[in-house]
DNA sequence: GAGTACACGTGATCC
DNA sequence: TGGATCACGTGTACT
């Protein structure tokens, strides 16, 4: 199956000694061949760049590479996109909440395993939050991507964007997950002092500006 | 055992030479045509899916579009290093501080038009102060890619990821960029009302936890 | 042998 | 006419 990659760049020295069986045969101009091969060897040569750069696509046939390539650019470009509108939406709310959604399934069907989940908290800005958190993460064997934090008027919003292993995105089909594991965690994390410190200090007037195109 | 490749001393057996002896007539199995070209549109379906996910991929040789995807794919990845980095030190200091950071150029060469800016502000928190970043962002006409925010104890600290114009960024070579009108724009809002409200109520006990591994 | 995967040469087609 | 790109069928190698 796989070919193991052994061989590359063979320019070969193309000798007249044998008389090309075609004889008088000119017609595919003999040259086609060489113009050919040298349009394989560039494509190829961008195939192999690729290799290097995905992590696990070494070991790949060429259209599974391919596969990985689009996902990992469908990727890519959703976290910058998400990122614009999670930064649109980090402005922390009122009330207290948690929430867990899976990594947006790509409407072009073709690769639905998702390892990336966005996770929120909203509450109470208090000392100790981030680590709480960490730790809430870690509880579930995931690894945060990318935090943004936002913290205005003593409440805080947090957005995490979290890689799930790859083991257990492949473990459960589009719905389950560890979203549940996930989710209580946080909600823990929320729950574990939530009256303590609603001190009069973090009463504040909350402004009106939204992130938006900040 | 050894791939013996480039051998081409038999490309004789070709077309209507000899006699096809009547069993030959399924010789290379007939289905391997269609397996080869299942194969193949595999793999263009990969490619014209990667056509439609690129920007400007559209009428480009396959060559050159896989080019692309490895500028692309470069590009991508190194923002996403970039934002975990920026993540672990988001923590607001101490002092107030401005910053900016041309996008790191990547080691492998190849291209080095950096059009991303990474900009930070670490100042006292008050209201109204997204708007005035957002401000100064378009002051300089560029977008903002990703925001991160952390604010802790009333210290603020933003990680502006920025996307200058495609012009301004081939403009310039290396240095010079718009940096200085950016850095001066950020400073400005820095300044603009400092010591206005440090206000006892944000005199707050800050936190150690650092953000790493969030 | 059945199956898969690759490179090759070639005919077609469009500047 | 020639250069460039593509899809196709086939030979060959590895599992």
């Amino acid at each position: 199956m796989v070919p193991v990659r052994s061989d590359e760049a063979e320019v070969a020295m193309d000798g007249e000694c044998s008389a090309p069986a075609a004889t008088a045969r000119s017609g595919p101009s003999r040259s086609h061949s060489e113009a050919e091969r040298k349009r394989r060897q560039r494509i190829n040569a961008h195939l192999a760049t690729l290799r290097t750069l995905l992590p696990a696509a070494s070991r790949m046939d060429k259209a599974a590479l391919l596969g990985e390539v689009v996902r990992h650019v469908r990727e890519l470009r959703g976290e910058a996109d998400a990122a614009a509108a999670g930064a649109a939406v980090a402005v922390p709310g009122e009330g207290d909440e948690v929430g867990v959604e899976d990594g947006h399934s790509w409407r072009g069907g073709e690769r639905t395993t998702t390892r990336r989940v966005r996770a929120w908290v909203c509450c109470a800005d208090r000392p100790g939050l981030m680590s709480e958190l960490g730790r809430a993460v870690r509880s579930v064997s995931a690894r945060a991507v990318r935090a943004e934090i936002a913290t205005v008027g003593g409440r805080t919003r947090s957005v995490l964007e979290l890689d799930v292993g790859e083991q257990q995105a492949a473990a459960d089909g589009e719905g389950a997950s560890s979203r549940p594991a996930l989710q209580a965690a946080l909600r823990a994390v929320l729950l574990s002092r939530e009256e303590l410190l609603a001190s009069e200090c973090y009463k504040r007037q909350r402004f009106s500006g939204h992130l938006t195109r900040v």
